[in-house]
RNA sequence: GUUCCAGUAGCUCAGUUGGAUAGAGCAACGGCCUUCUAAGCCGUGGGUCGGGGGUUCGAAUCCCUCCUGGGACACCA
């Protein structure tokens, strides 16, 4: 891609004579086409009227007069003021389709941030409540982002901040004594310590002495009781060992599980740098750091001394900046605590070195809300994800029995299609949209969807099976990929050519739903070709070889592709 | 009140470092399975890109302003 501007821009600047213009301000300007007509890339000459006072569609014609075009490229052509560039189809078409039959699933993984520590704290759901929608939507985005950086060779450290410190602690160990004997901790754990909170909390709101309670366990706690340290460690296994059914099922697992109970003993340090600098000041009562920029001050200790989320934010940066050493830190958390951060990222300019700081990254994504409402737990308001996960399954082994009755391992491969479903729904739509839950919406299985692009690798996969081509035994170099020159060809293996790019493109940008959309595109592509060319029925063993090839790279850069995004490929569907 | 995000087809969304006729999916309607999986493909209809100004050869995209929805705004996380 890069290669080829260069080579255009090269092209197009030996044309020219005029020392106000620079190579590499061509080689900004050349843009690709919306529409493929207009060829592959395309240079605006409009930009060139003032300095050479000539029209747009002069200075075109005059280039394309002049030029001396690369073999690479095949023509170019003049309409409305832009030069357009028509690749050489079978420099591609071979170029593509030999590195990906030679890498396989290495295709698409680059090492341009070897050497480079990334931190991704994602997930960080607060323990002893089950997994909502909100925790489903950050996993998926997080475990989507640590694999995109993954792949680009940089050393990624996956945290899950859990929530598992402070005063609800103390409530819910109250309430546990007070109700445990009524709820069956076997079954469903999380939903009984959940409804326990609710109660108590209910509860308190009544008796003001239970609230003093509260306080007096999770004083206790701080100061490393025995008895109860045991109980909020047990509340912490059970919740953990819920949740990593989830993080199995989305392919994520964690390099940390430090939550804020980690920072508990290191908070000090942070007040104390912050005193020392003299930033600390005191404010009705709570020490404050002002940040400046039009923001309220950031709070770190409040005013009955202790400490508050945003110190434990704080000695997290400094714990990871000595232990990480990391070039980026990056947090995956709502919108709403766009402030907060914007705050602890301030404050943290007295607290690292400037390399630290200017690595700290917010990724802040839409909230998701029901038709009656934000998501509460409190209310009950709320979408469990279990239960979405089971109605996913139930859905597409349904449709799976009604098309046919005999399928092996039908469990998994529903289990498969109906979590692709609901992960790639998260992840399609751009992260700062918020969404409004739909059931019906979520569960859809045609059109842009996970399913489609499973169905889709299946599809090819089903070729390769009946053409009994397999890649171990294909002599690459013998391939005869001139044969192929169809138009679904050509434009499939050109979207082919992409998934290094979306790749590094998605992760800059914060942004998989980049790389969804992608495949979308390749999906979308390869359905065209099927439709029009025929892969096993065709006469010429040459050209059925070939087109084998690109159905097995399509195929690759597939299951490449969803990997990142934690859906996994059926092979049957 | 301050500030951030969003507003594009009936619905859900792409497109935003300015580029060519604003694109998909769903829904609607019409085609395509005695040959590779119809969870698919092809076609039709559907748009004041929230409104109004401005900058520019060129604006959904940049600037100003207003409207609507959502979030945040001191001791919850």
């Amino acid at each position: 891609m890069e290669e080829i501007k260069q080579i255009i821009a090269t092209c197009i600047y030996d044309t020219l004579d005029n020392e106000n213009i620079t190579l590499e301000d061509i080689k900004l300007k050349i843009e690709v086409p919306k529409d493929k007509q207009n060829g592959d890339f395309a240079y605006p000459c409009f930009n060139l009227a003032k300095s050479l006072r000539k029209s747009p569609v002069n200075i075109a014609e005059d280039i394309k007069s002049k030029i001396k075009l690369d073999d690479k490229i095949e023509k170019v052509e003049v309409v409305n003021g832009f030069l357009n560039f028509y690749l050489n189809d079978l420099d591609v078409v071979n170029k593509v389709l030999k590195e990906i039959l030679n890498k396989k699933e290495e295709y698409g993984k680059t090492d341009i941030g070897k050497g480079i520590n990334i931190i991704v704290e994602y997930s960080s759901p607060n323990i002893a409540k089950p997994f909502h929608l909100g925790h489903f939507r950050n996993t998926v985005l997080g475990k989507a982002l640590y694999d995109l950086y993954k792949v680009q060779g940089y050393n990624v450290t996956s945290i899950n901040h859990l929530g598992d410190w402070g005063r609800q602690f103390g409530l819910l160990i109250e309430g546990y004594k007070r109700f445990k004997d009524e709820y069956d901790m076997n079954d469903n754990a999380l939903k009984a310590l959940s409804d326990i909170y609710t109660r108590i909390n209910k509860l308190s709101k009544e008796d003001d002495s239970i609230m003093d309670i509260a306080r007096d366990n999770f004083k206790k706690l701080e100061q490393g009781d025995k008895q109860l340290l045991e109980l909020w460690q047990s509340f912490r296994d059970l919740s953990l060992k819920e949740y990593d059914r989830i993080y199995k099922i989305l392919g994520c697992n964690f390099d940390s599980y430090n939550g804020e109970a980690f920072y508990n003993d290191k908070m000090q340090e942070v007040i104390d740098i912050l005193d020392k600098k003299g930033v600390l000041k005191d404010s009705q009562g709570a020490k404050v750091v002002e940040v400046g920029n039009n923001m309220p001050p950031c709070i770190v200790l409040k005013s009955n001394g202790s400490t508050i989320y945003a110190t434990r934010d704080l000695a997290a940066i400094l714990y990871r900046a000595r232990t990480y050493d990391f070039t980026k830190c990056i947090y995956v958390t709502a919108t709403e605590q766009i402030l907060h951060f914007k705050q602890i990222f301030e404050v943290a300019k007295y607290l690292v070195d400037e390399k630290y700081q200017k690595g700290l990254v917010h990724v802040a994504y839409g909230m998701i809300r029901l038709k009656t409402g934000k998501m509460s737990t409190r209310d009950g308001n709320v979408i469990y994800i279990n239960d979405l996960i089971n109605d996913a399954i139930k859905k597409s082994k349904d449709i799976m029995l009604n098309k046919n009755q005999n399928i092996e391992n039908i469990d998994l491969l529903s289990k498969q299609i109906g979590i692709g479903a609901l992960v790639f729904n998260y992840l399609k739509s751009g992260k700062n949209k918020d969404i409004i839950f739909d059931l019906d919406e979520t569960l859809r299985f045609d059109g842009e969807t996970g399913p489609y692009i499973q169905y889709t690798y299946v599809r090819a996969k089903s070729l390769l099976e009946r053409a009994k081509f397999n890649i171990e035994d294909v002599k690459i170099d013998r391939l005869n990929l001139d044969l192929l020159t169809q138009a679904q060809e050509v434009q499939l293996i050109k979207e082919l050519e992409k998934l290094t790019s979306i790749i590094k493109k998605a992760s800059d940008e914060y942004e998989p739903s980049i790389l969804a959309r992608y495949l979308i595109d390749v999906a979308t592509s390869f359905s065209k070709f099927y439709n029009e060319c025929s892969v096993i029925n065709v006469e010429d063993d040459e050209l059925k070889d070939a087109r084998c090839a690109l159905v097995y790279a399509t195929s690759v850069v597939i299951k490449n592709g969803l990997k990142i995004l934690g859906i996994d490929c059926p092979d049957k569907m």
